[in-house]
DNA sequence: GTGTATAATGAAACCGGTTTAATTAAACCG
DNA sequence: CGGTTTAATTAAACCGGTTTCATTATACAC
């Protein structure tokens, strides 16, 4: 029943040489001649030999693997980045290995243990920004890093491909306000998350300063942090829709999030855009079904530059470690309009 | 610059005992006394020891390594699946390894090379059905393979869990023709695709036949076969919807194509559900949304399920293999309505 | 014809663990 | 107290490749 895999002394007997001749053969090293190797491939052929991936692994010290390390990735913009990086890697000879974070434990055991040159050759984060605590492991891990949308400031000797959240955030405000908006309302993740996800923070940052550039004062009321998710923003965006004086413009940290105030809206009958302007964040595929006006992020790009940059270090070793800092853009579609 | 790692002769040369000592106070072994044990473990943690991976699994023959075949996964109900693959996963030991297969030559490699004990301990394939020539490939694979989304009547060796596509095709036309419907389109994948996708074929299978029983003619201009993806169901649903005597309901084998066709009949000025019914398939987020009615599938769940039994099949070899219908349901929204 | 560089191959070490077989030490028993 | 189990440990083989080093065969030069 379990047929038992044959080897490359197998192979050697049968083709009458010796195992390191026949790893030559095979991997093509000059130091064969043309004869004993084409006489090797052909036995090789006849029995359907592929060299076992564990032994080579160990005996080259590549594992021929990278990992990604992914939040949860239920949100539909970490997918997206995600495509990116499986549709760049399909073309190269690498396996990639996922690792979802569901929770603060499995993040502290990851960063641990997945950054280890017996386990990978590179790794790829998404979306987590390392804490303090966690910047030595990454400083000193044995393999190559490359952060997506995650950054900090210590970790200069890592590929970094950020954007400007706190200038996406300034840029969607200064539109409403240029809109005629004053009364703008935020809704976001929560600022403190064990996740230490940066994004939603750093553009209700951009939100205040904007705010405040333009001299309207910033009203707690109109600023509420939810769970990720369409449903919390929903709750949440009814609870500022049912303010005595609400709001006229309300951002939201997240396409998802701008889903749930929409819905927010219907539910209440407020018209979009001419009682309330919406703007999201990312451009997923559902902001341009519900001609949502949101804030574009090179989502699947990020994902691709990240693969290029890593394979690029494994090749040289010595390559720069590069902070990009992707741009983004404003898709002005069908949810926004001056104030009433 | 280069740290060497400790390896496991470091740690018995330390603690004063040999490797295999090492090894088998590290895995809990009962053939060392308490008190070696003890001494090795101290010496493990005061210099941070993880064996080596690579080592491990070419000693024991086992990677500790699942992989996942995926078709292109830019399909929502492909991520969703995954999602419940990867999410399951999680608790358990086993790393898991993406393979994104974006055409032929992929899927022949894949298939080819995947399911080898040396790479992997056992394989997942989401709703990609093994083509004749496929099966052997699959039936003499060394590690088990649970096909989810995906099914093939010789495979009787593997897992299979399944939807029954031709009766939910059926029972979404019954719906309508229930409805009074009896100018029913259908916008689908084309049948014959390189990459063997069998929902869209049994839907429309389906869809003739509730055609047929109800003694509804089946009209070809009503049916029409476009590739996957939002924009070209649009365009086909546009050209459905310009006919002289255009259906009053339009069966799209996907939510996503429902939504093209939404869109399609939005720019027509076709009302729905006034005008227009349409009725979509697998009610991923964005069904819910949209208020589309559709056909829902256990997306998430028959990831999670494959991986069950996958764990279940790698704990005890002789499990039987399960041949799995799972259970649709049709959730009405707002898009659906008797003809005007 | 001898000496030497070159090409091709084989033998053996190695990667870093696990596991089996052999060995030693302690415990038990009549 | 000698003989036999039993427990704990070591030594060595093994997993299946790659690679270094030594060896042999061939070509070439003088």
């Amino acid at each position: 029943m379990v047929k038992k895999a044959i080897t490359i002394r197998d192979i050697a007997r049968m083709a009458g040489v010796s195992p390191g001749t026949v790893s030559r053969a095979i991997n093509s090293s000059p130091l064969v001649s043309l004869e004993t190797r084409q006489k090797v491939m052909q036995v090789v052929k006849a029995l359907n030999y592929v060299p076992n991936r564990v032994a080579q692994r160990l005996a080259t010290g590549k594992t021929l693997t990278l990992a990604v390390i992914v939040p949860f990735f239920t949100a539909p913009s970490v997918t997206e980045r995600l495509k990116g990086v499986v549709s760049t890697l399909a073309r190269s000879r690498y396996d990639l290995i996922i690792h979802n974070i569901e929770d603060p434990q499995q993040r502290a055991d990851c960063f641990r243990t997945i950054p280890r040159r017996d386990r990978v050759d590179g790794v790829l984060v998404i979306s987590i920004s390392p804490t303090d605590e966690e910047v030595p492991l990454l400083a000193e891990a044995s393999v190559p890093i490359v952060l997506i949308d995650a950054h900090h400031p210590a970790l200069t000797m890592l590929h970094q491909i950020t954007v400007d959240d706190v200038a996406g955030g300034r840029a969607v405000t200064e539109y409403l306000i240029g809109l005629g908006h004053t009364r703008i309302g935020f809704v976001g993740d929560p600022a403190d998350n064990p996740f230490n996800f940066t994004s939603s923070r750093d553009r209700a940052c951009g939100y205040r300063q904007a705010l405040e550039a333009a001299g309207i004062p910033y009203r707690p009321e109109y600023y509420v942090e939810t769970p990720h998710g369409r449903q919390p923003a929903r709750e949440s965006a009814k609870r500022m829709l049912a303010l005595p004086d609400r709001p006229t413009a309300i951002f939201a940290a997240s396409d998802v999030q701008a889903v749930g105030v929409l819905e927010a809206a219907r539910e209440l009958g407020v018209r979009v855009p001419q009682d309330l302007s919406v703007v999201g964040y990312d451009d997923v595929e559902i902001a341009e079904i519900l001609g949502l006006t949101t804030m574009r992020q090179m989502l699947f790009h990020s994902g691709q530059r990240g693969v290029e940059l890593l394979l690029k270090t494994l090749e040289n070793p010595e390559t720069e470690p590069e902070y990009e800092v992707l741009p983004t853009e404003l898709v002005i579609r069908d949810t926004t309009s001056p104030p009433p």
